[in-house]
DNA sequence: CCATATAATCGTAAATCTACGATTCACTGT
DNA sequence: ACAGTGAATCGTAGATTTACGATTATATGG
């Protein structure tokens, strides 16, 4: 019996990308992790592990999600791997979810049950 | 061997809160469900079932979470359940992501690996 | 070469999410 | 009172996410 399908295919490509967008921002700690960056200018791995509560593996996966996602970018320099903010897909995403904002509230005023 | 726990609560509360507000919206159904409502001004559970591409009882479900959200209101009346947009809600959602793109934004410029 | 340090990857466990069918509940209309 | 309809809830199964410790890989420094 098979279920629970991927059906997020079927749903219109403006959707689908500003759900990734909003999928990468639903953790606290990849918000935090976007902001240590680009606060820092430069951001090594272990001074990201030294600021938020969790452990330098799952720190390491949140980055790996970010990176999958394009909103940063890491080179390795020697022993540190330094990160940097993607600005172009920081911009394309909050494009993204703007434009989820805007259409909604594009309508208001529109109500129904009062 | 307790893994897993939940570490978001050791998060700042703004970033908590845009991270709540992204995942709700990380889902396409959820997105296109809040434009449909949107859109019609009235609407009542089983159009929404017509025009998606889900079950009755999944559409109920990612409902409940809008609603469990505040990003809708639903009251029964009648036979049907007439939804509609809580515009503070989005409004206040909207603010949430936007600080985050904001404060991101804000420092442009200040990168290091190039 | 070897010890050390940084960070990715692997293996795992628990929790949550997505999705559906079946059932239940509540209200209509007859 | 009873059949029918719309929608929530329940039970479930599988996928994904979150998290950690342990291990591995690579580079630096002595």
């Amino acid at each position: 019996m098979v279920m629970a399908f991927n059906k997020k295919a079927e749903f219109s490509k403006k959707d689908q990308k500003a759900a990734e967008v909003a999928k990468v921002l639903s953790h606290p700690a990849r918000i935090a992790i976007l902001k240590t960056i680009a606060k820092r200018g430069v951001c090594v791995c272990g001074e990201i592990v030294a600021i938020l509560p969790l452990a330098q593996s799952t720190i390491s996966n949140h980055l790996k999600e970010l990176l999958d996602a394009g909103l940063i970018s890491g080179e390795l320099d020697g022993l540190n791997c330094c990160y940097c903010i993607n600005w172009a897909a920081i911009k394309k995403s909050h494009k993204a979810i703007l434009d989820v904002f805007l259409e909604l509230e594009n309508r208001e005023g529109m109500d129904c049950c009062k």
